[in-house]
DNA sequence: CTCCGCGCTATTGTATACATAACGCATACA
DNA sequence: TGTATGCGTTATGTATACAATAGCGCGGAG
């Protein structure tokens, strides 16, 4: 090819998958709007082999649906769906919870996650919350969630809890937040610090039931606060905080 | 393309992707293998194109790993990652029950399962079972399984439980029997209805919590189960196993 | 004026050609 | 003899050409 810049650092189906996913959180391309794939090609600037590999790709991810005819759409999700999978995930992470607690985790595999909630207690001490320290909760909310999930040592749920959080509501609280810069949406946050409290403790304990509960609850205060996010708000327009939450969380 | 004899009736890749599960799950491709594209391409009859979409697809369906210097290898999967498994799908359909339960189901779509609940009645009432009556066994359970995660009336869920299921050994209780023909396997069997039959009670009752907790106790005891069986063995060869059930639940 | 049918166009599905990177082998040098 | 380097082969990643289908618009007939 001749003039077509390409960017040999990364292949160009990661490149691909990586513009398109942005372009669909972004916004630019709407909920039930058909992708083109030569629209694609201009766009993300590799070509169609590799775009139509991304577009499989979101597919399973599920940020994209396939159309019987051919092609695909971008995925429309209704306010039960948001809260299905944010108890779907919360679930999921309480079997984590569960799996840590009862096979055992030492004090080292323990620190990262402390010095989490150190550093999300510290953020959490100024009260208004400013869009920075909000922006950096997010980030180690996500890095919490994540090294729990790690805790339960079994790669399969590992792997099932990473695609249950594909979709980018299905992040517990990050959202509410993210929809509603209520101040009492701080409460909110706190709350679910506590909740990351237990955890731990119940995990040191190994008390297996303890920490599945607790991580389910955690979920049910997501999905109560988003209910009731949504009722303060004629419209709900997703992407705009699918945005928010995925740039803070890169 | 010349002399390539070309089946219009599905789409290649649709084509490609059956017959590589198929080789896998047969065992033709043991895991840890590394899949060659061209080989794949003379097997499946399909080009390197929709071979190449087939292997995505199957990689995000869990049978696959991609390996980082290219290209793609069977995965393997240690006897934890199926127990883990089996209890993934289990808390997954535990919550479908309850969803089930909570949002309230009508008797006429009650009426599949319990169909499917008799039928399976009349093939367990043959002692021992005749392999035939197990594969029609295998056929129902899947049938009833679907159906119940259907009744949450959940998309995000159900999504979900079908990735859960893609890995053929996280059927519950199909696997055990498929592993050992042994006599008291019927007895698992007969076991596992009785769940089925409570699950149904407990979602007409509108008893979520109830419908949820013996969900997880049928996968459970399919954990048990499978650990029993495996002792029994010396070595443990999954890939019979999976054959017979997929081609029985197909 | 409306409805049915035909043909065109645009877009997806498939095949293959080309580029590039990885692996292995052989040879030479220490 | 062992190791390192370079070349060759092979397989994957990418680009594009070709085929087929579905959607759409236009025109004619009732």
């Amino acid at each position: 090819m001749a003039e077509r810049e390409v960017d040999r650092s990364v292949s160009q189906t990661v490149k691909a998958q990586l513009a398109l996913r942005d372009q669909i959180l972004s916004g630019s391309l709407r909920p039930g709007e058909r992708i083109s794939e030569l629209q694609a090609v201009e766009t993300t600037g590799a070509s169609r082999t590799p775009v139509r590999m991304a577009l499989v790709r979101l597919e399973e991810e599920g940020l994209l649906e396939a159309i019987p005819s051919g092609g695909f759409m971008v995925k429309a999700f209704s306010e039960r769906d948001i809260s299905d999978s944010i108890e779907l995930r919360g679930t999921l992470e309480g079997l984590a919870a569960r799996f840590a607690a009862e096979r055992g985790v030492s004090a080292r595999e323990l620190e990262p996650l402390k010095e989490c909630l150190a550093a999300i207690d510290e953020l959490l001490r100024q009260v208004p919350i400013s869009i920075e320290a909000f922006s950096s909760y997010v980030a180690l909310n996500a890095r919490f969630h994540a090294l729990l999930t790690e805790l339960s040592r079994s790669p399969p749920l590992v792997r099932q809890i990473d695609r249950a959080s594909a979709l980018p509501f299905a992040s517990p609280s990050a959202f509410v937040m993210a929809q509603s810069a209520l101040p009492e949406a701080q409460q909110i946050l706190i709350i679910g610090q506590e909740h990351h409290r237990v955890v731990i403790d119940a995990i040191e304990n190994r008390e297996g039931a303890r920490a599945e509960a607790v991580m389910r609850e955690h979920a049910r205060l997501a999905v109560r606060n988003l209910r009731l996010a949504l009722r303060n708000r004629t419209h709900l327009d997703l992407l705009p905080a699918l945005a928010l939450i995925k740039t803070a969380t890169d």
